[in-house]
RNA sequence: GCGAACGUGGCGGAACUGGCAGACGCGCAGGACUUAGGAUCCUGUCCCGCAAGGGGUCCCGGUUCGACUCCGGGCGUUCGCACCA
């Protein structure tokens, strides 16, 4: 009689195991055939790991731990991304200092990693909030502002004049701060900027070449926004313009094949020609209509409205095509960060401008039409604009008339340059990328300000600049982060006269912090360098990423450019940071995404102290493709437990040399391979089922091979690492199963020397037969025709045609 | 609005390039062993039908000897981005 499984115990007794030999450890140094296996670190939310997370890192965890069995030396980290806003508001929130907070949030996270079985090399643990990290993190911020990659510009923010205090945009819910609901307004702070735009065209052109998910490409590619259009010059009209040079708006627009119908144009209310172009006695409206858009908040700026507000300045502007003067007018539809914060309005052919003319009884004309119907001229009024160009020819444009849309554009544009009015340029959606955050609880950004010497950067021998431990790390009023309010630290020498000056006190935006940690990991012993060369060049870059698609445009594009910059800057060698990214699905409950926010997060650790970690492992691999995600439902988990349990009894009964029946022996390869197939692919559903099939098949024909049994521990291990473990001790081993190679298949077994072959009579199935494996086409008909039950359905008639594809089916068409 | 993914039993899901629809598991039903069973084992389980047979992968149409798979048109769900000129 056999002990039943005990998960607790030998689930225990394999962490400590693990940790006493060393198991997950690979040589980082001189590794055989080193493999990175990265997965995305969490942030230590007071709540603990929960489900979601666990399938997220037991996702990648399999792989790794399938690479291993396959020969691998695999390096599979962990860390905390344990800075940011996420963890200074719940500080606040709960009124403790974030200083204490993380650390305890950190030991219950490590708890639960180390309870679920990860494969963790936990030597390289490391924490973004650690001095000996965010001093490299600062580092990496010198070095680009070395390079001329950083730079400092006013830019808004969100501010909240009752908290008085700077927002995140997911702060801000319609307008009204999420905690005070008063009304947020912008604010026009100096910040700091990295360059990402400079990359634009090798981030999205390198996109091609990366073996990464296509959502998840596709996502960066729209995040990148490549539009290729034309800058065009609209000279101002009339005394306005000061001195002799001519003085233009220039407008960016996609379609300058509609450049005929611009009837007006339309500056975004910060644009700097706003206060030239507005005559006097429109002043006072157009001043008021600017002050009302600052007073909006960024996000419902950006809201669609129904609703075009607007302004005439009372200037006019001539359009270059036509020599027309077109009103100039004041808008919040018009937004300053995206191409020249002005359009040339074409109403026809734009909805905004269209919805916009309407409201303000503006100009509409019409400048291209149907091919189809353009004998027809000016067909009436139009309800609404014609945006497409497929199909369209140009109306009204003069001697473009009658060309096509798609043509006009080039000739359009290429006449415009002729003239020195305009230019074909591309235009990006990205913006660079703003790492200023008036906040306590990140790296201070390393620059010092002195009056004679400007913005000085910290000499690299002085970092880190720790963050100080300051008690009050509420934001305040001042508009600046509260580390100003910490004289001590706040003054501190010029490191280029001696003189005294200030520090900068904004803090840097968490995605620096994890913008380059899958660098620091092999090298977090070395605290005089930020990645050993050596260490780099032998593990870098990833091989396999595993990770959650929410990070599918911040995380991984703000990834891929540093990796770029420290490229450039002779770094690394490297410029893309993951060879291949796979997204793994959400996990849903009740419906909806796991998250804090919508209070439907389920901690896994009832569920290991019920079923085993193993099982819970298991189940939630069994819940589909990886790729996919699931709906969790604790209703499920029994099935992996049971099947666990069988195992653990065929562990306990089996017998060397027993003998292996044919039909068994093809299964047996059959599952090696497929299993091995599944994994590689993430399909862990399906490989896990496949398991469970040899195990029915084992337990059918009663079969106790050890050889097979042996080959089953080991193809469980990816799943439940504990648990094959202690069977492979039980079946007599006394090294790790990971030690163990997976199970080689024979490929002439798979495939078995006779078929099943299905009998259709007109579609539809009648029957099966078995036939040898390529039979021919003849014989395989015979055989079928002399089955009963396909005979039945084809005598008497005419058998007009035969289908027959080997191996697969066989078809009879009769008439 | 734009972009992407997807719609298969009571449920999660399987079905390689167009070739046995529903693998595997949950649940459910019946049975065995039991003082007991929420443990274990066995049997059954897409729908209609006693059966032969017929129907069936969101809906409508098409291509094909053959469609969950391909094409056209609807409907619906989820996730991104959202006044990007």
């Amino acid at each position: 009689m056999t002990t039943p499984y005990q998960p607790d115990q030998v689930e225990a007794k394999w962490r400590a195991r693990w940790a006493e030999r060393g198991t997950n450890q690979p040589d980082l140094d001189r590794p055989a055939r080193p493999f990175y296996n990265l997965m995305m670190f969490p942030y230590p939310s007071a709540e603990g790991l929960h489900v979601g997370n666990m399938f997220a890192f037991t996702g990648s965890d399999v792989y790794g731990r399938f690479k291993r069995l396959q020969g691998y030396d695999v390096f599979e980290p962990i860390g905390f991304d344990a800075f940011g806003i996420h963890s200074e508001n719940y500080a606040i929130k709960i009124g403790q200092h974030p200083g204490r907070l993380i650390p305890q949030n950190i030991a219950n996270f490590r708890r639960q990693l180390e309870k679920i079985g990860g494969m963790f090399d936990w030597r390289h643990e490391l924490s973004t909030t650690d001095p000996a990290y965010y001093k490299w993190t600062q580092w990496i911020f010198l070095q680009l502002y070395r390079a001329g990659k950083a730079y400092r510009k006013k830019a808004a923010v969100n501010w909240c004049p009752n908290c008085k205090t700077v927002l995140a945009n997911e702060q801000v819910e319609g307008g009204a701060c999420e905690r005070c609901g008063t009304q947020v307004e912008q604010r026009f702070l100096e910040q700091w900027f990295f360059r990402i735009t400079d990359y634009a065209d090798r981030l999205l052109g390198n996109l091609a070449t990366l073996d990464w998910s296509d959502t998840t490409r596709t996502a960066q590619r729209n995040w990148l926004g490549r539009s290729e259009g034309a800058e065009i010059d609209f000279p101002i009209q009339g005394e306005r313009g000061r001195g002799n040079g001519e003085q233009v708006i220039r407008v960016f627009t996609t379609r300058p094949d509609t450049l005929f119908g611009a009837t007006f144009m339309v500056l975004a209310p910060e644009h700097p020609l706003v206060a030239t172009i507005t005559t006097p006695e429109r002043r006072a409206a157009v001043e008021a209509y600017v002050r009302a858009a600052a007073a909006k908040d960024l996000v419902s700026r950006k809201v669609v409205e129904r609703d075009k507000s607007g302004v005439f300045t009372g200037g006019m502007a001539i359009n270059p095509a036509t020599g027309r003067a077109v009103p100039v007018w004041v808008a919040d539809y018009v937004l300053m960060e995206y191409g020249t914060g002005a359009i040339m309005a074409v109403p026809a052919h734009d909805e905004r401008d269209f919805e916009f003319a309407r409201q303000h009884q503006l100009e509409i004309i019409q400048v291209l039409a149907p091919a189809a119907e353009v004998a027809r001229p000016s067909p009436g009024a139009l309800t609404e604009a014609l945006t497409d160009t497929g199909g369209m020819v140009l109306v009204n444009s003069g001697r473009f008339d009658g060309m096509p849309a798609e043509a006009a554009i080039k000739a359009i544009t290429g006449e415009l340059a002729r003239q020195g009015r305009g230019k074909a340029v591309v235009q990006y959606r990205i913006h660079d990328w703003c790492i200023s955050r008036q906040r306590y609880w990140g790296p201070p950004i390393p620059i010092i300000y002195c009056d004679s010497c400007g913005p000085m950067p910290v000499p690299e021998k002085d970092l880190p600049v720790l963050l100080p431990e300051i008690e009050d790390f509420r934001p305040d009023d001042s508009g600046v982060s509260p580390l100003a309010r910490h004289e001590e630290w706040y003054f501190v020498d010029c490191p280029g006269c001696g003189r005294r000056s200030r520090r900068e006190t904004d803090v840097s935006d968490t995605f620096l912090d994890s913008g380059w940690y899958y660098l620091r990991y092999p090298s977090t012993e070395f605290n005089d360098r930020p990645f050993d060369p050596a260490r780099t060049r032998t593990w870098l870059p990833v091989t396999t990423y595993i990770g959650g698609n929410e990070h599918a445009v911040l995380h991984l594009l703000y990834s891929r450019f540093l990796a770029m910059a420290l490229k450039d800057l002779g770094h690394i060698a490297f410029e893309e940071p993951f060879t291949r990214f796979r997204a793994h699905g959400l996990i849903v409950k009740d419906g909806a995404k796991m998250s804090k926010s919508r209070g439907n997060v389920v901690i896994p650790d009832q569920y290991i102290a019920q079923w085993g970690a193993d099982a819970f492992r298991m189940y939630l691999m069994f819940l589909g493709p990886l790729e996919d995600g699931g709906d969790f439902r604790d209703a499920g988990i029994s099935g992996p437990r049971r099947f666990l349990d069988r195992v653990w009894a065929l562990v306990g009964d089996a017998e060397p040399g027993g003998e292996i029946s044919a039909e068994l022996l093809i299964r047996w390869h059959a599952t090696k391979k497929k299993c091995a197939g599944d994994i590689e692919a993430l399909h862990y559903n399906t490989a896990i089922a496949a398991l469970m099939e040899l195990v029915n098949h084992l337990k059918e024909s009663g079969c106790r091979s050890q050889e097979i049994v042996s080959d089953l521990v080991i193809m469980l291990a990816p799943f439940a690492p504990h648990f094959a473990e202690e069977c492979w001790e039980r079946l007599g081993h006394t090294d790790s199963v990971f030690d163990a190679r997976w199970p080689t298949w024979d490929e002439a077994l798979v495939v078995s020397r006779s078929v099943e072959l299905p009998v259709q009579v007109n579609g539809k199935t009648r029957s099966r037969v078995s036939v040898p494996r390529d039979a021919p086409e003849e014989q395989a008909a015979a055989v079928a025709l002399a089955d009963p039950a396909v005979h039945k359905f084809v005598d008497g008639k005419q058998v007009r045609k035969v289908i027959y594809v080997p191996n697969r089916l066989i078809n009879f068409v009769v008439g």
